[in-house]
DNA sequence: TCAGGGTGAGTTAACGTTAACGCAAAGAGG
DNA sequence: CCTCTTTGCGTTAACGTTAACTCACCCTGA
């Protein structure tokens, strides 16, 4: 493999020193211009491009972020992951895909490669609620930020960086208003207890009941892995029950679309028999075929804000300020709640559907 | 930010040279077990972690690798880049990921980009059928690999590695079985013509018309670019016309999704008033709130078989033989073609349903 | 006893870039 | 005319690692 000409390549054919070719190629003073519109033209004509990883290893910085996620496969990271990719490209970054597979030693060993790569800092959405790996990071001060994801119970976590959407307040929506349609038994399909999402949603969700004044010991609750197969499962177990939930909430829209097909499965209609709720607002959840009410969370721009806010930590703006930002969930309603059978009137319509990005 | 001890802090505390650490750490001979065990005992306080920045700038290789998409939000991407990342972590390679929007322009960026910063070798999923930017590293022997495209009329097409599924192969199933339904009015959702998936689905789809003594002129053809909006407007217009087709099938999965959503707008049934086939079978296709039949082609497979390839030859195993592998597409047949209506028995239902990975 | 080889190191250069420093020549200012 | 500054370079070291080379010492064997 032809190896690109270096700024020696260069200075050899100018005649110049290589310092010489580095001042040209950069803009630097202490140069004539004939000189550099020399060096400039050769550079050219050589397809000269420089080796970042020389410049990473003496300037101490790669440019580049990690980004650590638990698997592609779920439909909500790869709209974040647009959303984190697109914002640093623009600001000149690159990122390196890690999928952990909910496994926390393989986080740990991404970090370590991360790090020995020296990425400028790491974007996590696998963050667990006691993580280690992320204490570490933190009392080093290597540069991170958290994304749909907190930690709690760490005495660094108030100088953790995060962005995540207002999770209770999403779970408490969810409820909410399959109890303003009547529903008393609800099932929740919630998410792995270390998971500060899935958490903070059952929570909502809890809030609501009592809010309401139902008891929430009659909350049904059973634990998914965010994946759509555990859905499934906990869907078909709900309603196997005596007195089986005349509605589901899934704490994500994977577990709800293997719901979905759970209920289905189990010989019950969407909406009419069983309603469902789901998180996210996953792009298809929005078929006309499956027409699932949801939660909303702006994932493009909590990828971009994401970015935004790491990099201006890397490069030294905002100093040491904490950056901790909470985005506004919204109810999306959408067929599979059962809405139009109750006579429940949609407030705006038009403006719940439609979201920015 | 704390950064890691290097050999030469290890050296200096243990009182050896910096060779001496390597050669401790490295399970080089020449060096006696009791200073060995010294230095491997100080490295391991230290958390030593070697820097591979300056590993890669001194060995020539960054165990990194380029995977460039069009779009992570295209589900088919993100099924392909696990099987990618897994076998890549499995063999101890990292990724960088691309998405260059459909933009050639930004294709170049990237690739430039992917080089200076040293990656050993590019992934390619969103190679053009005339595509200057990989004939550019064919030219420069730099270690690539196509999935799921191919590159036509280059003088070097030849010596191009890829992965891919028999399209042509997939495409003529997909229409034979509109056929053999009864359909002879079908409108094909093509793909952009410079995407060699695109081109040979939409060939087979001729082929089978041809074969089955229809005339190929009254394929009815749009063009789509792959994402979702496309396929609804697609369907949209094929629904308009005074001779509607009575099937469609649309080159890839995503476009049909739209499609099926478009159809639905038009106020017709699916698959009682148009039959619909897709191709790539991503995950949602198979929701019984979809059931959409596609082809199937075997996405994680291909994903690990273009990272094997790839690093094969990277490490020179292999030498120089060009590896060319086509996978066999399978007819997945579903709800959406209607077959329950027109009494076609689905041959070994099992069979066809099940897809290894 | 001494050549030859193995052992356990150290010294040095290299990868390609950036940057601190040095230095001669030219120009400016009194 | 002499000093002082600016201009236009070159030299050198550094980033952290790998690897080629060197070298002293000890052991072996004829």
């Amino acid at each position: 493999m032809r190896r690109y000409a270096t700024i020696k390549d260069i200075a050899k054919l100018v005649g110049v020193s290589h310092t010489t070719v580095h001042r040209a190629l950069n803009d630097k003073p202490r140069i004539s211009q004939s000189t550099k519109d020399r060096i400039i033209s050769i550079a050219r004509e050589l397809n000269y491009q420089p080796n970042v990883l020389a410049q990473s290893l003496v300037l101490g910085r790669t440019k580049t972020l990690g980004l650590v996620i638990t698997t592609i496969v779920n439909p909500l990271y790869p709209e974040l992951a647009k959303g984190i990719e697109d914002a640093a490209r623009f600001l000149g970054y690159n990122i390196i895909l890690c999928c952990t597979n909910f496994d926390i030693s393989l986080e740990k060993q991404y970090i370590d490669m991360l790090r020995s790569r020296g990425v400028d800092g790491i974007i996590f959405t696998s963050a667990h609620i006691h993580d280690p790996n992320i204490t570490r990071l933190v009392k080093d001060q290597f540069p991170l930020i958290l994304v749909n994801r907190r930690v709690y119970g760490d005495p660094l976590m108030d100088r953790i960086d995060y962005v995540v959407a207002e999770n209770a307040k999403g779970g408490f929506l969810a409820v909410e208003h399959l109890i303003k349609m009547g529903h008393k038994m609800i099932g929740v399909i919630s998410g792995p207890p270390d998971s500060s999402a899935a958490v903070e949603r059952l929570e909502g969700a809890r809030k609501a009941f009592i809010e309401y004044g139902l008891n929430p010991a009659e909350l049904l609750v059973l634990e998914g892995d965010f994946l759509k197969p555990s859905g499934y499962e906990a869907a078909r177990k709900f309603l196997s029950l005596r007195d089986a939930p005349s509605a589901i909430f899934s704490v994500n829209d994977y577990m709800a679309l293997g719901a979905l097909e759970g209920i289905l499965d189990s010989g019950f209609r969407i909406p009419e028999d069983i309603a469902l709720v789901g998180f996210n607002d996953i792009e298809f959840t929005s078929l006309k075929a499956i027409e699932l009410t949801t939660i909303g969370q702006k994932k493009y721009e909590m990828g971009s804000i994401a970015v935004h806010t790491l990099i201006d930590k890397i490069e030294g703006r905002d100093g040491d300020k904490v950056r901790q930002i909470t985005l506004e969930p919204e109810l999306i309603v959408r067929r599979s709640c059962g809405y139009q059978l109750r006579g429940y009137t949609v407030p705006h319509p038009e403006a719940l559907l439609e979201q920015e990005i």
